[in-house]
DNA sequence: AGCACGCCGACT
DNA sequence: GTCGGCGTGCTC
């Protein structure tokens, strides 16, 4: 929680190019210390220009750790003497924090209970804000032979690791998690002075600098003819070109350069390189026409002036990107920027390849798998305020763009625009919504199966914000129907004696795959190949020793050994061969993973060739984009593919799309089960006939009379609303009514449970009677890696102020040993 | 968190 | 007198 009353008054936007007549002597700066954020005051040197906003480097204990400017201040507090405030190190980085940003990150702060410092770092580029690493080393001229026999058992285990190292050379952290008694040994090899302890001064990323060659003076006498090419050269560049490209395309040497530097004809300068992710280049692309939907949808939008919220409700390949592309193109001549945010950015290559062909470099990406230069230096090049467009994932909402027009959440919908993680634990949406009205631009969210939030916003506005449109793209583009829908009965395909994972309609389908020359996508709800491996004699499962969850079974390829992986926590084991508890050889697994089906499709379909695209076969970076671009030049008949799946492919020549098994989706003990379900299965279909051909989705199940599957049947949105709207209402169940989770964890058992009583107690006393208290009680899955996990849930009803006074309290009631985590608006209560 | 400082008891 | 364990307070 932010420990500041009121707004911190941070630099007005260009304020960074005034120099103050007066400049003051102190400031005040933002720190995250090791126990939480601090404000500290520091003192400027004369030679240093520091601004409020500026993210500097400060000295802190014996530490350096990066911190932000707040204010100036012009006398240093009375409890404070000269001689203890110490000097800012150094300006990382000039003029960023706007009034308007700042406030947006307070907004954060504050609704989801965390510190400012927090959300900052969220919105910063890794490292940024780095502390100094402690370190340990040995004194190598210092320490006897045999030195390891003279001390504890710990002390001579972290002396022979030190010593196994080149450079005698660890963190403490790695240390502290490798020898158990570290502190005690650490503090015993540094009194027989053997080792030293020091701190690594921080690394934050740097711009890259190369060097340029710029043309000085071109009409020069007594010059050979050699030289004389590679001055025209440079000329016919601009009169500036990279000394490396210099060198290769007009086939020089360094030496040759340095002659003509020396004889004035050229400079040789130092220039910042901007590492970017490289796009596709010289595919260019023009507007297309809009269908009449889409025409009134983008009228709407480019009249709306100031900050309104705006459901672009679209069915599946209804065109939303051409209404994105086109209420972008003004802005960009308005020198506005545009925002996008999308749910994972390898997934949709097609998205960033079509903006990248209709405004060129203009586009940048930013997300978590560019590199730590290239997502420094695109995060960098976006202060000055160039207009552009900015591709990202969730954190990008952050994205400091000065001027911007335009913010748009493509698949509103999805959870993945929830940080669950790591605190903060914010929300896109919600995030997206507060900058536009900050920012004063407009937000759209665009679905073809918007959230229950999303609906009742734009449809029951609250009566403080009248700006919400709905906007609605009912038809596909160019009058593709949607693919007609099959649902198929798994237990009459019992009693036929079909005991396939595919169905006889299923089967006949991908029988005619081939001849029609078509593709084919197949959805399973799990990756791995099966659920669980249990005995059949005595029952026993395989569990993880560290979750209360069962080890789902990987195969790998046709001999090699067989492995059983825990899906929380990594942990891998090699698959018994018989029981262990019985010792029964009939040890098999259950249910179905995406490998299951791969080798159920290679046994009956064996004509058929197929892609695996999963979070195991898309683990390393590209490869996302590689197996995508692998099953679009057809080189596999079909894609089998979990979630990933759902998250706007654009495959033209898909025609065929089976949902393998969709009750795993429609049993989930979660009040947001039926949503994601049909979020789902209606995204998985609209993969289908998305081309020339017309699609066809065929979907298996065990509960064909389920409402989400009929609805999903029927491709009718607004039959599954009607009916989980007034559910949800009834149980106060979001969005009618607000959510917080507190989480509790910890390695011992008794201690997790005893403080989840004394918090549950205490929220009895202090929360009001508008707020219903469930729990405390254990998680659904009690035990992840090694910890011991309770809960309380808060529900508070749709007109109840949340206000929670009290907050700082409860993690006075935690012991050490117990971690707390406060989760607002959280989409999974398990 | 990590470290210095200072108090106190056990031992030379 | 000296060493070392441990509780307390501080970091601008």
């Amino acid at each position: 929680m932010s420990m500041f009353s009121g707004s911190l008054l941070v630099a007005e936007p260009r304020s960074f190019y005034i120099v103050e007549p007066s400049s003051p002597q102190w400031i005040e700066v933002l720190v995250n210390s090791p126990w939480g954020q601090e404000l500290c005051i520091y003192s400027i040197s004369p030679d240093l220009m520091v601004q409020p906003g500026d993210i500097v480097s400060v000295p802190f204990g014996k530490q350096i750790m990066g911190g932000i400017a707040i204010r100036y201040a012009n006398s240093i507090p009375e409890y404070l003497n000269h001689d203890q405030v110490k000097a800012i190190d150094d300006v990382i980085t000039s003029g960023f924090f706007t009034k308007n940003y700042f406030q947006l990150l307070e907004r954060v702060a504050n609704y989801y209970c965390t510190d400012l410092i927090t959300v900052i770092q969220a919105a910063l580029p890794p490292k940024l804000l780095s502390k100094s690493q402690q370190r340990i080393r040995l004194k190598i001229d210092n320490i006897p032979p045999g030195a390891e026999t003279f001390c504890s058992p710990a002390a001579a285990r972290i002396l022979t690791l030190l010593q196994e190292q080149k450079d005698g050379d660890y963190s403490y952290t790695f240390l502290k998690n490798k020898v158990k008694g570290s502190r005690k040994a650490i503090k015993e090899l540094r009194k027989r002075d053997w080792i030293e302890s020091y701190f690594k001064p921080p690394e934050p990323p740097k711009a890259q600098l190369k060097k340029v060659a710029i043309l000085n003076s071109y009409f020069a006498k007594d010059i050979s003819k050699r030289h004389q090419e590679i001055l025209h050269f440079i000329k016919s560049k601009g009169g500036k070109i990279l000394v490396s490209e210099l060198v290769q395309k007009a086939k020089t040497t360094t030496k040759t350069i340095q002659k003509l530097e020396e004889n004035g004809y050229i400079i040789i300068e130092d220039q910042e390189v901007l590492r970017l992710e490289q796009g596709i280049d010289d595919i260019r692309d023009q507007s297309k026409q809009l269908s009449q939907d889409q025409e009134q949808a983008l009228e709407v939008i480019n009249k709306l002036q100031g900050y309104g919220e705006i459901l672009l409700h679209g069915v599946t390949g209804s065109g939303k990107t051409e209404v994105y592309l086109q209420a972008i193109s003004p802005l960009l001549e308005q020198g506005k920027s545009a925002l996008i945010l999308v749910p994972e950015i390898g997934l949709t290559p097609q998205l960033t390849d079509r903006f990248r062909a209709r405004f060129g470099d203009k586009v940048f990406v930013y997300h978590s798998n560019l590199s730590k230069g290239e997502r420094y230096d695109t995060w960098r090049q976006m202060l000055p305020g160039e207009p552009q467009v900015i591709i990202g994932t969730r954190s990008a909402i952050f994205a400091p763009l000065p001027n911007l027009g335009l913010i748009i959440l493509d698949e509103e919908h999805d959870s993945s625009f929830k940080q669950t993680q790591l605190s903060p634990n914010y929300h896109a949406r919600t995030v997206a919504k507060w900058r536009g009205e900050l920012e004063n631009c407009p937000v759209i969210l665009g679905s073809a199966t918007p959230s229950l939030e999303t609906w009742l916003s734009v449809n029951y506005p609250p009566s403080s914000s009248v700006n919400s449109y709905y906007l609605s793209l009912p038809e596909r583009i160019g009058y593709r129907p949607l693919p007609p829908v099959k649902i198929v009965d798994m237990r009459d395909e019992l009693k036929q004696g079909n005991r396939s994972i595919f169905s006889r309609p299923l089967q006949e389908a991908l029988r005619n795959l081939k001849e029609k020359n078509q593709q084919a996508i197949l959805f399973v709800n799990r990756r791995g190949h099966s659920t669980f491996v249990s005995c059949r004699v005595c029952g026993y499962v395989m569990e993880c020793p560290d979750c209360d969850v069962s080890l789902s079974y990987h195969y790998t390829h046709e001999g090699a050994t067989q492995l059983l992986r825990c899906h929380y926590c990594n942990y891998t084991q090699i698959q018994p061969p018989k029981c262990p508890e019985c010792n029964s050889p009939y040890f098999k697994f259950f249910g179905s993973g995406t490998q299951k089906v791969t080798q159920a499709l290679e046994k009956e379909f064996p004509e058929l060739t197929y892609i695996r695209f999963d979070s195991d076969t898309t683990r390393n970076k590209g490869s996302h984009r590689r197996l995508l671009e692998q099953f679009s030049r057809g080189e596999a008949d079909i894609l089998v593919g979990t979630q990933m799946l759902t998250k706007g492919l654009d495959l033209a020549q898909v025609t065929l799309v089976g949902v393998v098994s969709a009750d795993g989706l429609l049993y989930l003990s979660d009040y947001r089960a039926a949503e994601r379900a049909f979020q789902t299965l209606t995204q998985v279909a609209g993969r289908a006939g998305r081309g020339d051909e017309p699609g066809e989705v065929i979907i298996q199940t065990y509960s064909p009379e389920n409402s989400v599957i009929q609805a999903v049947k029927k491709h009718d949105y607004h039959r599954f609303i009607d009916e989980e709207l007034p559910r949800r209402e009834e149980l106060n169940f979001p969005p009618h009514g607000r959510l917080i989770l507190v989480q509790l964890s910890g390695l011992d058992a008794i201690e997790v449970e005893k403080t989840a009583e004394k918090l549950g107690e205490r929220f009895h006393e202090t929360i009001g009677l508008d707020c219903e208290i469930l729990g405390p009680a254990p998680a659904s899955i009690m035990r992840v890696a090694k910890r011991y996990r309770w809960q309380i849930l808060l529900k508070f009803l749709p007109e109840a102020r949340v206000i929670i006074p009290d907050m700082k309290n409860w993690y006075k009631l935690c012991p050490n040993s117990v971690s707390l985590k406060i989760d607002i608006d959280p989409l999974h209560i398990n």
